[in-house]
RNA sequence: GGGCGAUUAGCUCAGUUGGCUAGAGCAUCUCGUUUACACCGAGAGGGUCGGGGGUUCGAGUCCCUCAUCGCCCA
């Protein structure tokens, strides 16, 4: 494509027009192949790498992907730009747990079946179709964005590459022993029917009640107590108990609790302390009234007394261990280590009560509890229990109460802990191993503050469960081998090193793993094997992804070039779940890390301080924003916001679909199927609308005004290069000598050649905002509003025309070249145009330029072209023109009337400012009539004077036609009070020897400067003021 | 309960190793369509840097403490 389809010059619209842009060079930049990574082996660039956090499929991507893959792509474009051959590898995540939880809800909502009326085959059929819709439309909004990922190399967590690299490391991990079989409490969703992880669970506060009862004591002996009383929010667990514990030493944790509190009261502030009081007031009282008794209890359970466990006809230990708390309650505790956190912890201290397991997977209650109450909900169950406690006398109380309750994030149900099998990878090794990584630096994270999070988390070394009771993802390539001998496996697979075995005691059974191939049923002569059900967690394959992408375990030529990648850039919520796992399992696999720096972005909030989700309403599609504003605006706008340790908060706001008028969100609105437009009346509907009436409004999209700077940034750039483009019509290129220059061609150069410094520093540290502030602040207040402005004045003169385009073309070059990586489709739009007027551009003298600028070279500062002189000697020309400019505003003269002004200054600035006489026409409508030491203000001038440089110049302005002698006092008052009062404060400080004595030299010297300057400020104002007086 | 972070203009945020009269964008006010841009231009107003202590010649910046908010881990 070239730029014939792009609009001619003359005609270009006064608007950005971001959509066009976007359709026209997407394609392009995919057709000529980009995006794409060589693996030739005559390429010798060096390679730069990274893998993008792959999405997963349960939905549409929001703004924090957005924000991810932004940051992923400035940089991308700048190192593919700066000549590397770029790997940016894309994929999605079948994630587990999620998919299959949504389509299970659909399919339970839309056809009231379960997964079980479905089957396994049907069902992840149904989410393979459910996969490819949403990764098409993920696949396609990482596209309007505008990201260069290599579209040909797409991963999927699931597919078949991914699975042979997530067999081989089962494989690898199972035969080094590192993978186990186990019981363990789990968090049980009774919906899903599976595990879910601690990451998967949310907590929320309900209004419960705790109950009080009591179990008889068997056969109490004269002056023991006959029962014991226990408390719980969980009745019906009470059926699953194997003991009831006390303190094995109550008097002293009654005394370290007191003392504690004591300390905590002496700390205290005032208003805290009464409360604590009353509570060692109560710990005293305990001791009196119930120590003596927990003290028998505890000798009791010394002596191994039983207790009657109600409705079941069993009997239970007492126990002691510490986790009785003697200060609460009756000061014994019920011990459930089947469906308890806390309990099952007692349970592995004393072995010897075992576990009782009372529910079946859906979580009615099961084989574990007597006949009468089997095939119960638990709610139904709680009833009947706390029913019976109560005939039989035995309920104490009911109190009412505040319960933390477990739900499960995927179904919303409230979580039971549950013991289960479940497989698990041994972490000892694993995690010191990415431990070590990160403290010797071979992975660097930044911020570093992020490192301390990951290396508590992997220091507690805690197994990890990798088993899921799902259909979705890759199954475990276990079978199972209950009868057969080991003799009659050696014998089966006799010369075969692709499985291996292992014996599962507890089971009494033969564990077989095979690396690639399944095992038929039959695979050992006559015995049947069946395959483990389980699924693994998604997090198993994502843990291979920097690797699995590029092919392992074969040996591709990918691998061999890519691989260890280059930087990971992600958010911090997944360090432990995935940073630390993929990072541990390269150096299992690969021997090496797989990327040496970890760049963790900051989050996108709303206005309130919350993260965006969907099931809040405050979310924003990318897409919305892109529609309204442009992707280039949406791009430019997070790099803006990225800053190093603010999350970006990001107000919401409905678009009204029928004025416009935006709406702000509030936590009211945002959950409503429609709402009401405060400006034309009219409703409109949202992500909420479902009955039929709401869905036929108009839809509101959600979007932030955060994006008008992106916007109105974009819109600028395209003027000015539009401006650029007309007045270079007759463009011809030709070299530039250094003698030619104007102190604005200089300054230009000058400020370009920090810029591209300051903006590549910036990029290669990850300081996103700071290089697109400073972009934004070049091309706006220096490249438009003043060099643009200049050339206006010169493109008239003839003999400066060709010079000035020259200067120009190669500006704005550089410019759409440091841009690319923020805003690609606008840069790459003028960069087209900018070819049919100059295809040969430069300084100092021009040549070729490349196809795009998408694969243009990244501009190098060139340090001859830095001259701080020069940029001061600038910047006395803006003080100048602002001068002139603030007396206009100030004196209300009418903007088309010229007025005449003067200054007074050392004669070599004079003579430098003098001939830029025709911008003070341009730009300020003022006509120097004077310029030198000897000039003197006239009798009606309004007066500043600039300390710019160190020198000072005073501008006057005659404004006898217009003057308003009170407007002019009340300034000059106003000013001459904060001059005096300023003063004053410098003289104070350089008159404290401590300060001239200890302060640097160069500091003191620098405030003595400085007074010198302001003190002849005050001098000039005083004497306007004077002369205001006649 | 432990850890991390935040608190600067009405709003969203900058502010390097402590050192010019604390900055930007949006919003507000005044004026404006003169060679690209009203998604624009010129100018103005607006801040006890969350509170309180401390270190220092000097604190938005360093230390302590309190308050509020957010996140992570129990």
């Amino acid at each position: 494509m070239t730029a014939s389809s792009q609009t001619p010059i003359s005609d270009l619209p006064s608007q950005y027009d971001h959509a066009a842009a976007q359709a026209r060079w997407y394609p392009y930049w995919e057709s000529l192949g980009y995006f794409h990574a060589s693996t030739d082996p005559d390429d010798a660039r060096e390679t730069f790498t990274l893998v993008i956090p792959p999405p997963n499929v349960t939905g549409a991507l929001h703004l924090g992907h957005a924000l991810n893959n932004t940051l992923q792509d400035i940089l991308v474009r700048m190192k593919r730009m700066q000549g590397f051959n770029v790997l940016w590898m894309p994929g999605t995540d079948h994630a587990g747990i999620a998919t299959q939880a949504i389509v299970e809800r659909r399919l339970l909502e839309e056809e009231k079946l379960s997964r079980h009326d479905l089957g396994r085959e049907k069902l992840v059929q149904r989410i393979w179709t459910w996969k490819e819709q949403y990764e098409r439309r993920i696949l396609g909004q990482l596209k309007q964005m505008g990201f260069s990922c290599d579209w040909s190399r797409l991963r999927f967590t699931l597919d078949p590459v991914c699975a042979k690299a997530v067999r081989e490391t089962f494989f690898k991990l199972f035969k080094d022993h590192k993978i186990y079989r186990g019981k363990r409490l789990v968090n049980w969703d009774t919906f899903l029917q599976t595990a879910v992880s601690d990451d998967e669970v949310f907590h929320e506060t309900v209004q419960g009640h705790f109950w009080h009862y009591r179990y008889p004591v068997v056969g109490p002996q004269p002056g023991e107590p006959t029962h014991v009383t226990i408390a719980t929010t969980r009745p019906e667990t009470m059926l699953g108990d194997t003991a009831v514990a006390v303190h094995p030493d109550p008097a002293t944790a009654l005394a370290k609790t007191e003392a504690n509190l004591g300390e905590k009261l002496a700390a205290a502030t005032d208003k805290d302390r009464e409360p604590i009081a009353a509570q060692i007031e109560a710990v005293r009282a305990r001791r009196q009234t119930k120590l003596a008794e927990l003290e028998q209890l505890r000798d009791m359970a010394a002596a191994g007394r039983m207790l009657e466990l109600p409705l079941t006809g069993r009997q239970i230990p007492l126990i002691a261990d510490p986790w009785a708390k003697p200060e609460l309650g009756s000061g014994c505790v019920k011990i459930t280590p089947a469906h308890d956190a806390n309990d099952y912890e007692v349970g592995q201290r004393h072995p010897e009560i075992g576990a009782i397991n009372i529910l079946n997977p859906d979580g009615t209650l099961g084989e574990g509890v007597p006949e009468k109450y089997r095939g119960l909900t638990v709610k139904k169950a709680r009833r009947a229990v706390v029913d019976d406690l109560e005939a039989a006398g035995l309920l104490v109380e009911i109190e009412d109460r505040e319960i933390d309750l477990a739900h499960s994030d995927r179904s919303k149900t409230p979580i039971e802990p549950y013991l289960a099998d479940q497989w698990f990878v041994k972490m000892d090794q694993l995690a010191q191993s990415a431990m070590d990584a990160v403290a010797d630096g071979r992975v660097q994270i930044i911020p570093p503050r992020y490192a301390k999070g990951y290396q508590d988390w992997l220091g507690e070394k805690r197994d990890w469960p990798i088993g899921r009771q799902l259909w979705w993802g890759h199954q475990i390539p276990i079978w199972h081998a209950p009868t057969a001998t080991e003799a009659d496996l050696r014998k089966a697979f006799a010369g075969r090193t692709d499985v291996v075995w292992q014996r599962d005691e507890e089971k009494d059974e033969w564990l077989l793993c095979a690396e690639q191939e399944d095992l038929a049923a039959d695979a050992v002569a006559g015995h049947t094997l069946t395959r483990e059900e389980d699924v693994l967690d998604t997090w198993f394959s994502s843990a291979l992804w920097p690797y699995s992408t590029l092919g392992w375990p074969e040996k591709t030529a990918e691998l061999a070039r890519f691989y260890p990648t280059d930087v990971l850039i992600t958010s911090r919520d997944i360090i432990t779940l995935w940073v630390a796992r993929m990072v541990l399992s390269g150096l299992y696999n690969m021997g090496e890390v797989p990327f040496s720096k970890v760049y963790i972005h900051p989050k996108i909030l709303d206005a309130y301080g919350e993260t965006m989700s969907k099931s809040k309403g405050n979310g924003v599609d990318p897409l919305d924003v892109i529609d309204k504003f442009g992707a280039d605006a949406l791009r430019f706008g997070i790099a803006h916001l990225t800053t190093e340790t603010q999350d970006v908060k990001m107000p919401v706001e409905f678009e009204c679909p029928y004025c416009d008028t935006r709406i702000k969100q509030t936590k009211k609105n945002r959950t409503l199927p429609r709402v009401p437009c405060p400006q034309c009346g009219k409703s409109f509907s949202t992500q909420w609308a479902e009955s039929d009436d709401d869905k036929a409004l108009p839809r509101g999209a959600a979007v932030s005004e955060q994006f008008e700077l992106g916007r109105n940034f974009c819109n600028k750039l395209w003027n000015a290069s539009r401006f650029a483009l007309m007045n270079l019509a007759d463009f011809e290129p030709g070299p530039v000598s250094e003698q030619g220059l104007t102190i604005e061609d200089r300054w230009l150069l000058s400020r370009l050649s920090t810029v591209t410094e300051q903006v590549t520093v910036a990029l290669e540290s990850f300081h996103y905002a700071d290089a697109a502030r400073t972009l934004y602040h070049f091309a706006w207040d220096e490249f438009c509003s003043f060099y643009l402005e200049m050339t206006k004045a010169r493109f008239g003169v003839s003999s400066e025309r060709v010079l000035v385009q020259r200067v120009l073309a190669h500006a704005l070059d550089i410019l759409l070249r440091l841009l690319h990586p923020m805003i690609p489709y606008l840069t790459e739009e003028v960069w087209h145009l900018l070819a049919t007027v100059a295809p040969q551009r430069g300084v100092p003298a021009p040549c070729p330029t490349a196809e795009s600028v998408c694969i243009a070279p990244w501009p190098k500062a060139d340090p001859t072209h830095q001259d701080k002189l020069i940029e001061k000697q600038f910047a006395q020309f803006q003080a100048v023109l602002g001068a002139i400019r603030e007396i206009r505003t100030r004196q209300n003269v009418p903007p088309k009337e010229s007025i005449p002004f003067s200054v007074r200054c050392d004669q070599a600035t004079a003579s430098r400012l003098e001939p830029m006489q025709a911008y003070f026409t341009q730009m300020a409508r003022a006509q120097a009539t004077a310029w030198g030491p000897k000039v003197t203000a006239g009798a009606q001038v309004a007066s500043v004077t600039l300390t710019e440089g160190g020198l000072p110049i005073e501008v006057h302005v005659d404004i006898s036609a217009y003057i308003d002698v009170k407007v002019e006092q009340a300034r000059l008052v106003k000013q001459r009070d904060d001059l005096i009062r300023h003063i004053g404060n410098m003289e104070k400080k350089l008159g404290n020897e401590n300060f001239v004595s200890r302060a640097p030299a160069a500091v003191v010297q620098q405030q003595r400067d400085k007074l010198a300057e302001v003190q002849g400020q005050l001098v000039s104002v005083e004497a306007a003021l004077a002369k205001l007086a006649k």
